[in-house]
DNA sequence: ACATGTCTTGCGGGAACCCGCAACAAGTCT
DNA sequence: AGACTTGTTGCGGGTTCCCGCAAGACATGT
């Protein structure tokens, strides 16, 4: 079996190799890539049945590299394993792992029989497992009926754009007023208003920006993903 | 000589450890506390005269510990070393350096040399000094006159944080037509306009946060802390 | 079939925003 | 001192945004 490791901090990398070597003795070879970019033509050069994946990295982030990995070889099993919790990075994983295909997501705080865990779960039983970490604070975000869907946070990533009404109208083939409806909803389900308790006239649109940001709901990474794909879009119209 | 470092990732503080032991054959005691809140604690309670601080930790980041600190006790020398040359994190330290303190700002992708260079000289000799990269990039940012002075900085920190135009205005004690000025040049230095060649009508407000945020000119820790500021700010008023 | 709930869409108006124009103050250069 | 740059402020108007109201579309339940 042969396990490839996308990490760039060093010192994590080493961890992991020790952990991969204690946890799964059956695997032959252990391949290292620095970022996203290296990884992916790894993963998709050399036969690799399963990766684990740093999310944060610098020439290319984790979701990307695994997106064109899964496009060529959606049964590639791929272990995230990241700092951070951001609901952005598990929407965005949520958004690209194929049918069927095993992944999971784990934190790097997670203890080291949980790692390994994980890894024998994921890379070997092509089972699927979210770190339980994830889901508390998915959860804990989400209060009542807090969670956006598809759709609203579609519009959540045009506004964070800066797009017009106008304009995220023509993208997503709704009316004026609708968009402003689900602008409203997501006003709503951030919490845009109930600020300070004194009644502080908003922007609303920068603050829902704000909040988004602040909650983890969306991140940098997923400010520059959308960035590609609205000039994309403008390109074909 | 007694050192504490600060630092929430495991790997990254025995690194540092064994670097410190390595370099500074001076030092007889090494502390270690795992959040900025501990580490504040420490450094004050405890005779430190040196610490070594992570910048994006959990509890409290590294600013605002290093601030809490440098309030007290101003002669503490403090060499931060982070993961990322965030202008944001570089403007945050710039604002609470006290008078003729020493401090210093390395990377962790920073060489084991280049990290000891600077904990000597930063520890021990007092002197001040910041990674090449984190210059580097600070400049690349700032191309013909990108720089933001701290006028235009609060503007865009109320801006961020969804103010509207008047509370702004109160705020920081300008008229309405100034902010809006202020505005102007933010949205120019930021590059609002220029994105796509074809001229798409952007909302600017948003639009200048996202370029912010983007370009790391600010970043979450950068909101979140004015949002603390500002609340403050609206209980004396 | 009828009621009820959710979603979409148009209309319209008040508020906020963007910004050109011009007057004025303060500091700089020659 | 006089010319010039830079920053502040008011005014006014065009645009965008926020959102209440109400009418229609569709689905679901009784």
């Amino acid at each position: 079996m042969r396990v490839l490791m996308v990490e760039d901090d060093h010192f994590h990398a080493s961890y992991l190799q020790d952990a991969l070597s204690e946890a799964l003795p059956e695997v032959t070879e252990i391949f290292h890539a620095e970022d996203g970019e290296k990884g992916q033509d790894e993963a998709l050069q050399g036969r690799i049945s399963a990766v684990v994946m740093d999310l944060q990295m610098g020439h290319r982030n984790g979701i990307e590299a695994a997106r064109s990995i899964w496009a060529q070889r959606p049964e590639t099993r791929i272990l995230f394993w990241s700092n951070y919790a951001d609901e952005a990075y598990q929407r965005g994983i949520a958004d690209i792992v194929p049918e069927d295909s095993a992944y999971g997501y784990v934190l790097k705080t997670a203890s080291r029989e949980n790692l390994k865990l994980a890894l024998r779960a994921v890379l070997v039983e092509g089972q699927i497992m979210v770190d339980r970490e994830i889901l508390r604070l998915q959860r804990s975000n989400a209060g009542p009926r807090n969670r956006l869907d598809d759709s609203e946070f579609n519009v959540l990533l045009d506004l964070a754009l800066g797009l017009q009404d106008r304009l995220i109208a023509e993208r997503r083939n709704m009316s004026l007023r609708t968009v402003q409806n689900r602008l409203l909803s997501l006003y709503d389900k951030l919490g845009v208003d109930l600020s300070v308790e004194d009644q502080i006239p908003f922007n609303k649109r920068v603050r829902a920006l704000n909040r988004a940001m602040v909650t983890r709901t969306i991140n940098v990474a997923t400010l520059e993903a959308a960035q590609r794909e609205f000039e994309e879009w403008m390109r074909g119209r």
